[in-house]
DNA sequence: TTCCGCAGTGAAATCGATTTCATGCCAGGG
DNA sequence: CCCTGGCATGAAATCGATTTCACTGCGGAA
């Protein structure tokens, strides 16, 4: 069953050479072509990737690494990447790493070993992420939400700061005027990204209405922020926290998905509901739309992240020899009814 | 930077044939395989995948093909191979064949030609998914959740009817009596069998009650069926149109979580709440508990289906001439307080 | 002492495709 | 008529690891 180009050849009354000609565009006079490709067709010849991959040095398969395989912004990353790479016969293996620094340390050697044609990684730590093995044997990588630190690599990020800004400047025109603020853990760049730009929108109304800073009972720009750690407990917890506080918040603007999850449930243990308590989520909740009221957030392009870094990793994959980039892709706030304002 | 297991061998001052003993168990003396060893791990030695495949005719790679990334049934089962797999250094791929019959024989066809160790397919049609050129070549599979026809493989299924035998029985037990049933497209297997629990249970409670039948104007096992399409839209107009009838049930069976999103959408738009009137999804939900009341489900084992699944592919792998098993996995039901009863 | 057998070793074959290189052939120009 | 150039072609080298095979010593048995 298994055929070689050999036996296509014998069959084809051809060499092998000729047959691989036919195969990749190389000048075979049309009767031969024709005489070859019958022969291939009746065996169900197929050409073995892994001896043509040991040949040419590269693959047609390209890896995309995640930390989190059942975190939907990840998945509608992979289908972006997915739809991009089918432009060019590429096929895409997805790779959990889990959260975990060395099981993605052995899926880059994977990569590395399989001679995959590239690599987009979404890395697990922004730190401990080690992306030099690849770069310094040549292949193209291409980091996506994160950017590992100390690594010469294209990057496609979210504008997490403008997104946030975006995000309580419409709680604050809501009539919410003590935004609480959840975010994920100190260090991670996207906490503090989030954070920055939740205390950007903070401060310049602050500064636009002075006569208001005498409501505010305590700095709450440093009072009512919380770390978390992006998951649905820490949520529930810091939720907990701010409304146990003496000086209560009226709305809260929580930096990821899952842990609005969990300050939901806080709020409703605590008799609280939006809107009369606003709540936004950074980041699409499938059944945002379903709850009720249903939630305001704001959505990530993750989508059309993974798209983006499937087409510079092509560009790279080409050969062209371009500068290094840094992609940014902005958010867009979906306003829903759990920040209708205080009085509605 | 590439360093091959040439390079080691010289460096070691011994053959690349000794070098390839040190890495796979051949005997060697203690003294060169601790040369070999520093001289590989000076030069960042790892052996080339690609190569060591084509050579042993198969990898360290498993193929895992599932139709739809962004279902969190599926990821969860993606993990439960994952984690299996680490146990014997395996690494998995992940192929998202989005219901396309095409590309999933694409992927198929990658998975033969990277000479993979094995491939679990949860395939993307029962009747046009074709295993037999995987069969034919030799290289062990698994499907998991359908059964494509006519395939000779070891099956990993869900107990389907008796899931939904074991809810409708439930819902009975709670009070309501007109349920009505929203299943998948006719002619799927989980469709079918998820029916036939329902009216199962159904037929056992008519039975066991012969004075009731009374009170149904219509056969509610025909009547009060409907056949959708697993998606939200489609769980959306069965439920709106089965509200639109003269006999109005008092509770539905939604076959998936998908459909049940539809339903319970349809359900508020008409003005109605659970639990007056009951609603049970077959399928976990990741917000059931969030949802006000709380969804009731049927839990699907998806994990271990994916762990199972994992394993018989192991077995198979390591060349054990066991007879084909079919596998099925019990589901359990979550009972929460969407079904508390009619009165409640 | 002489064999026998086995452990340790390296040279070379092997996996299946691609690609280089040398060759044969034909057409067109001088 | 001969030479040049280009095209089509097949033989052979190549990619990097594994594995077979033949050979060398060495230790124990006869």
């Amino acid at each position: 069953m298994a055929s070689t180009i050999q036996d296509v050849a014998k069959a084809a009354g051809v060499s092998a050479a000729t047959v691989s000609r036919v195969f990749n565009g190389g000048r075979v006079t049309a009767e031969r072509a024709e005489r070859v490709r019958r022969a291939a067709a009746e065996l169900g010849f197929a050409p073995n990737r892994v001896a043509r991959s040991l040949r040419t040095q590269r693959a047609s398969v390209i890896g995309l690494l995640i930390p989190d395989i059942e975190n939907p912004f990840f998945t509608a990353m992979a289908r972006g990447v997915e739809d991009a790479a089918q432009q060019t016969n590429l096929s895409v293996v997805l790779c959990n790493t889990d959260e975990d620094v060395d099981k993605e340390r052995r899926y880059l050697e994977v990569a590395l070993a399989e001679q995959m044609a590239g690599v987009i990684v979404a890395a697990a730590s922004r730190e401990r992420t080690d992306l030099s093995l690849l770069e310094a044997r040549g292949m193209p990588v291409v980091a996506v939400d994160r950017r590992p630190r100390g690594s010469n690599v294209d990057v496609v990020l979210v504008d997490n700061a403008h997104g946030s800004e975006d995000a309580t400047a419409h709680m604050l025109a809501r009539g919410y005027r003590r935004i609480a603020c959840i975010t994920g853990p100190q260090g991670a760049s996207t906490s503090e990204e989030r954070l920055a730009g939740y205390r950007t929108a903070i401060g310049d109304f602050l500064r636009a209405h002075p006569d208001r800073a005498g409501e505010y009972p305590v700095d709450p720009v440093t009072e009512w922020t919380r770390f978390a750690d992006f998951k649905v407990e820490g949520g529930h917890k810091a939720m907990a926290d701010l409304l146990a506080r003496p000086e209560r918040p009226d709305a809260v603007f929580v930096a990821n998905n899952l842990m609005a999850v969990g300050a939901l449930r806080a709020l409703r243990e605590a008799g609280l509901n939006a809107p009369e308590f606003g709540i936004l989520s950074f980041g699409e909740v499938p059944w945002a739309p379903m709850v009720s009221p249903s939630l305001t957030t704001v959505q990530l392009p993750s989508y059309d992240l993974g798209w983006t870094a499937a087409s510079l990793l092509q560009d790279r994959m080409s050969g062209k020899d371009r500068p290094l980039q840094t992609v940014v892709l902005r958010t867009a706030l979906q306003v829903r009814d759990s920040t209708s304002g205080p009085g509605a």
